[in-house]
RNA sequence: AGGGCUAUCGCCAAGCGGUAAGGCACAGGACUUUGACUCCUGCAUCUCGUUGGUUCGAAUCCAACUAGCCCUG
């Protein structure tokens, strides 16, 4: 029989994964990560993702369906591949992807590790993706329901990944895998799906940081595009590309974040008209259809999570490549990943420079 | 010291005698396995600098006062 590990977070769709893994033959082993202590995110409050009662779910979960469950400590490589990257990415002006992070570090890295050493032949998760064998190839493929495809976050995945990955949710619709935990009587047929940083229960990212780093990052000025001061920021980590709320500023009209710069400690301000650009670099690319491209191609892009992917023109360059849309896109931001699509599958991607 | 102008929500700003537009900011919610964006809702009523007056009725007219700005000495 063949063996699967599957990550569990103690929500529904790791729930009902594990579920149709048992219901495909598999034996299975659910694995809960721990990545952090409260503690570690200056919370007291047990209510965050892998928390204790997360943590109850899923084995609960476990003992319903009846299948071997742990808990893995991944609380330092949680710290070292997911927090310590997001925190260098603002300090750079970047605005980062933890859930990407993890996904690659973790998940199906660190995990695929211990499933390996438990002789489990797959690493079995939640996400709604597919994964089609094309030609000996893994290929990387959006989930049936648009609604809530997550290739855009598997982007990282390896060959050896892929070969070693199985999503059991990728052709189910959200309601038709809510309707497989009620008829399993899973406690969590009902859970509220998982939303916001999970390491940041708050949304206060910012404060996360200054707390983590006990560092202070100075206040600086607002500038408009000709230079005028237009009022004084909280700090550059506070911002992000395109972002509109929380200025604090009384103008006639709205105004967006268009850059930060670091060197005068300023955060550049402009209309929303001129956030849109068609021209980015892309760098760390993995690339998913073949080993490596060398020639122009054309694709869809996408530059975050929630974006509807944009027709473009890629000039591959090795682990690099030039991307320009053939209309613009609203602000188009550092340290965001952007993903080539070719219809459903996912050709690569990479990290936006 | 004279002369002029202006005082409406935290900011900007409509209103010109008939019973307080709008934008920004802010708050809450929706959306969302990232940050954002977006959308929805809320947000001046012993109220329109103060005090009086005219009027059926005043933020809107009148007077005085107060504050700020400008000009002249």
């Amino acid at each position: 029989m063949k063996k699967a590990l599957v990550a569990m977070s103690g929500g529904v769709d790791s729930s009902v994964a594990a579920y149709l893994m048992k219901e495909r033959g598999y034996d299975i082993i659910g694995v809960t990560m721990k990545l952090y202590d409260n503690e570690d995110i200056h919370e007291t409050a047990e209510k965050t993702c892998c928390s204790l009662d997360d943590i109850e779910d899923a084995r609960n979960v476990a003992q319903t369906l009846d299948f071997p469950y742990y808990v893995f400590n991944f609380k330092a490589d949680f710290k070292h591949q997911v927090i310590d990257r997001f925190i260098h990415a603002y300090e750079n002006c970047e605005t980062p992807n933890p859930c990407i992070d993890c996904n690659r570090y973790l998940k199906f890295q660190e995990l695929y590790r211990r499933a390996l050493e438990l002789e489990c032949e797959y690493v079995v998760t939640g996400h709604y993706a597919d994964i089609v064998e094309k030609d000996g190839r893994f290929l990387l493929k959006k989930a049936a329901d648009p609604r809530k495809d997550q290739s855009y976050v598997l982007y990282s995945l390896t060959q050896e990944q892929l070969r070693h990955t199985l999503f059991p949710l990728g052709r189910l619709e959200k309601t038709e895998t809510r309707q497989i935990a009620e008829e399993h009587g899973l406690i969590n047929a009902a859970k509220h799906d998982s939303q916001d940083i999970c390491f940041v229960p708050d949304g206060d990212y910012a404060a996360f940081i200054e707390k983590t780093t006990g560092k202070h990052y100075p206040e600086g000025d607002f500038v408009d595009t000709e230079g005028n001061v237009l009022g004084k920021h909280k700090g550059l980590i506070h911002y992000t590309i395109g972002q509109r709320k929380g200025l604090g500023l009384s103008l006639p009209a709205p105004l967006y974040v268009k850059e930060k710069n670091p060197e005068h400690n300023q955060v550049v301000l402009c209309t929303n008209d001129e956030l849109f650009h068609n021209e980015m670099d892309v760098e760390d690319i993995n690339w998913i259809m073949k080993d490596e491209f060398t020639e122009s191609f054309r694709a869809q892009v996408k530059i975050r999570y929630s974006h509807k992917a944009a027709p473009a023109l890629i000039v591959p360059n090795g682990k690099k490549a030039h991307v320009i849309f053939d209309e613009p896109q609203r602000a188009i931001t550092a340290g965001q990943a952007a993903v080539f699509y070719d219809g459903e599958y996912v050709i690569g991607g990479g990290k936006i420079i």
